[in-house]
DNA sequence: ACCGTTCTAGAATATTCGCGT
DNA sequence: TACGCGAATATTCTAGAACGG
């Protein structure tokens, strides 16, 4: 509608020489006369704030300085579009939507924006990493107890094992006393009465059972258990290949090795098992069993008679402490029978006499010694 | 100097009703004839911009169409301390410095802050988790040491044990081989083949070198694996005076003790050493030992011969070797004494005769089982 | 516009010799005249300020004294594009725009530029610090392995000492019924002298102790160690319930299992502990003990008579069951021979009178085994 | 929702002052 | 001293913003 492009174009009728611009040339006149016909103010401000909102700009420069010899308000503007004789041309003159200040603000704000969302990126990454930090803080507190754990009962079990060596130590000691002085059992009439009420062991009902097993097959039990322990020795010492320096130096290609961790089975080597495992097979009568731990009692005591017997035995048969490989059973029995002792002498060194004449009496399994006694 | 409170003031003289505010009646006269006195131009609008910069708001006049129907722009300022006859207060009208550009700089500085407090505050964090990771790193190389100790120790122990097994495995064997010299106190003349073969002790080939070496040289073996045994357990127990723990709440410092781990050898109290722990020295003659592992056989079996008797024997008594829990006592030492042999038929397999009559003699305590023989 | 540039040029008309500069001629006449034409003042000095704006230098007059001798301001002004005749090059002469703003976008800039190079310092170290996290898991989670591997370690070799236990408790069992049955032995009359060098024990300084607290109290200590032995091989092979790995993928709530460490005492479980463990309780008088370990020597050697003979023996020497380190072999002998016994008197405590008739006479404390000779 | 009106502020340049070398 | 420049203000033009049609 009414436009100031309008305004100007019929006003520019005494325009400015080149008919690019116009010219306000009473200002006073302009504005009281000239605008209220096109608009709703004789405002000269407002009209020039249209001007500039339609993209107008005022024409500035007056060469030669002639612009303030005369006490008076230059005013000229123009537009690109603006052209005397170019009516259509007002068409295009259009309004001005809110240009820099969207401009700069939104460039203001796409950087305030951009750096924003990127500090609000590295404070996401933060808290995942502290979470992560803190999660794996938690598990290597696990570690630590697990570790803790494992010291302590590493040291229960070197505990054990001292126990167990110094029971060994002390046992030897005893069997070899024993040994020893068990060449000089006879009667043993005098035994007060206190003396039997120590050497006797406790079983604990839990172990009840094993006891009854081992007590039931016997030798065959403790055999089966020395083969399966001296071959399960090896595989243990032999698995310790891998440590974990190495590990943590190279990354070690993440976590395949968690599927080896399973595969490490025990290799069972086939030859060194003569004998089957088969612990379910009583060598004794189960009634016997039965019979023997009858007792509900939840514990039981092993009952042993160390000692025993009497002088009243032997004389006969002097073959002597020889000891050999390949003797006949009829020596070894009147050897043992004449010495009636131990013959410690194998297990010290002594002279002994081999005899091997007869050692091809028994075909022996291949891999196999016989020990004659 | 010439600011445009002090145009006001004077031109002020005809000034608005409650002299709180100015008015400029005739604008065509005003910016050409008094503006000029005070500034460099006859600009009204450069005016209201300067009245605008130091604070003045123009007055607007709500008196309906009054202004307008004169057809004539009204012009009223006022300003908080301008007041009629208070000139001093006009020293206090100080021009805005730049309202937006300090808000934006303002705003911009503050988002400045905000963004540099942010930044801070991620630095932070980010060194505190460095420092959190850097401290755990040492943690995890403690725990490795911790891991690598373990496994050390684990090692000892697992040596240990297998020494403690071994020696075992040769103390049973000696044992034995004791046991079964000692029950063929007599002559066992009936005795099974079968029987023969249960009590022998399976050697894998692995252990074939041991073995033989145990056999060998006998007694001095056991005597100096028991002397280094012993010796050994006490560094191993001792050594555990590092605990995991507290290395985690005290950066202890580094890793130099990484350098301590392989420093950790055993220290071997020559006092404690009698004997020379000589174990090439061989005790039994090579040639017997030849001999007697002279076969090639991948492994060996340990053949030992554990009692047989077989009934032929002693006439008396025939239970033999009947195992009972209740046997009279005087059966028992008559059956050692007749038999005197150890009655391995207990622990093999074998039918036996229970006579509990004599149970009743014995008070047991509840849960006592007494093997009487 | 309002160049300064503009004014210069016009004015240059009569202006320097080689036409690359202007010169103020008189200045009263340019500032009162000239400048008004071009600006609002008649400041000499604004409108230099204004050419140094613009880029325009002075041109210091170098004719030593010429200029000033005729005590004339001599004003001459130079520009780059500043050529008599080029008008078109006035446009390149631009204001040296804003100082300050310029100082501000830069700084801004500058600010921009510093947060964004410390945002992406940021997000690298991040990145780092996400890189060792995730190397650092790997490695955890190697430690994980290593201690599930360590724990199935531990187990074998728990089950190995259990199996070690257990079969060194049977083995005893069957031992003790060994040397009971063992009782039979004579003398040995060919035994070599050297021979009785071999058993013993060397028993060193810091096991001296223990080994005077075993053969002080004897067969109970043995009794009581096996007992809490086996009691306490159960609570360790049973507290191996907690796994690592499934700790870690849940996070399991925090550390209370901290506190479930320390309560991992050991049940003791009353039922089976029929004596109490009192191995403070000496079995020996001191006197003997003392007697025994008077030798100062820092190690000491348990002697063992194995075997020993000498047909000289017995029925001398009735020195009875005493023991002693320092005795002489033929009282040794002697002694055992004379009560042919295994003189359990010693491992137990005190003199016995073996009366095996009055066995039952012996009012048996409850869960007591009696061990005949 | 767009446009006009008005007041005020922004922005660039201009003018002046004064400092430092 | 005097030149160049920073800084504050002035002037001018243009834009922002509130309000109303």
């Amino acid at each position: 509608s009414h436009k100031p492009g309008e305004l100007a174009y019929c006003y520019s009728s005494n325009t400015s020489k080149d008919g690019q611009s116009f010219e306000i040339v009473n200002e006073g006149t302009f504005s009281k006369e000239v605008l209220p016909k096109y608009f709703k103010h004789n405002n000269l401000s407002s009209f020039i704030r249209q001007l500039n909102m339609y993209g107008f700009r005022k024409v500035v420069a007056l060469q030669n300085g002639q612009a303030n010899q005369e006490n008076k308000v230059y005013l000229e503007f123009q537009h690109p579009l603006f052209k005397r004789g170019g009516a259509c041309l007002l068409e295009n003159i259009k309004r001005k939507v809110s240009t820099r200040t969207n401009e700069k603000v939104r460039n203001y704000s796409q950087e305030f924006q951009k750096i924003m969302t990127e500090m609000q990126d590295l404070r996401n990454k933060q808290t995942n990493t502290d979470a992560k930090f803190e999660k794996m803080k938690r598990d290597y507190t696990n570690i630590l107890l697990e570790i803790t754990n494992l010291k302590k009962k590493y040291w229960d079990q070197q505990q054990l094992l001292t126990q167990v060596s110094i029971l060994q130590f002390v046992f030897e000691v005893m069997t070899l006393k024993c040994g020893s002085y068990c060449r000089s059992l006879q009667l043993l009439p005098g035994a007060s009465d206190s003396e039997y009420e120590r050497p006797y062991f406790h079983i604990p009902e839990e172990k009840k059972e094993e006891a009854m097993h081992i007590l039931k097959d016997g030798y065959a039990v403790i055999e089966n258990k020395y083969k399966s322990l001296l071959d399960n020795i090896s595989p243990v010492l032999e698995d310790d290949s891998n440590n974990v320096i190495s590990s943590v130096d190279q990354p070690s290609g993440d976590d395949e090795k968690v599927s080896k961790v399973p595969s490490q089975d025990i290799p069972m080597n086939e030859d060194s098992l003569t004998f089957p495992l088969d612990l379910n097979t009583p060598f004794l009568e189960d009634k016997f069993i039965e019979e023997l731990f009858e007792q509900k009692s939840k514990d039981m005591s092993l009952f042993l008679e160390s000692s025993q017997n009497s002088d009243s035995v032997l004389t006969e048969n002097k073959s002597d402490t020889n000891y050999n490989t390949s003797m006949s059973r009829d020596k070894m029995h009147i050897h043992y029978t004449d010495e009636n002792m131990v013959d410690w002498s194998l297990l010290s060194k002594k002279e002994v006499d081999y005899d091997l004449d007869h050692a091809s009496e028994v075909s022996c399994h291949p891999g196999t010694v016989i020990f004659y006694h």
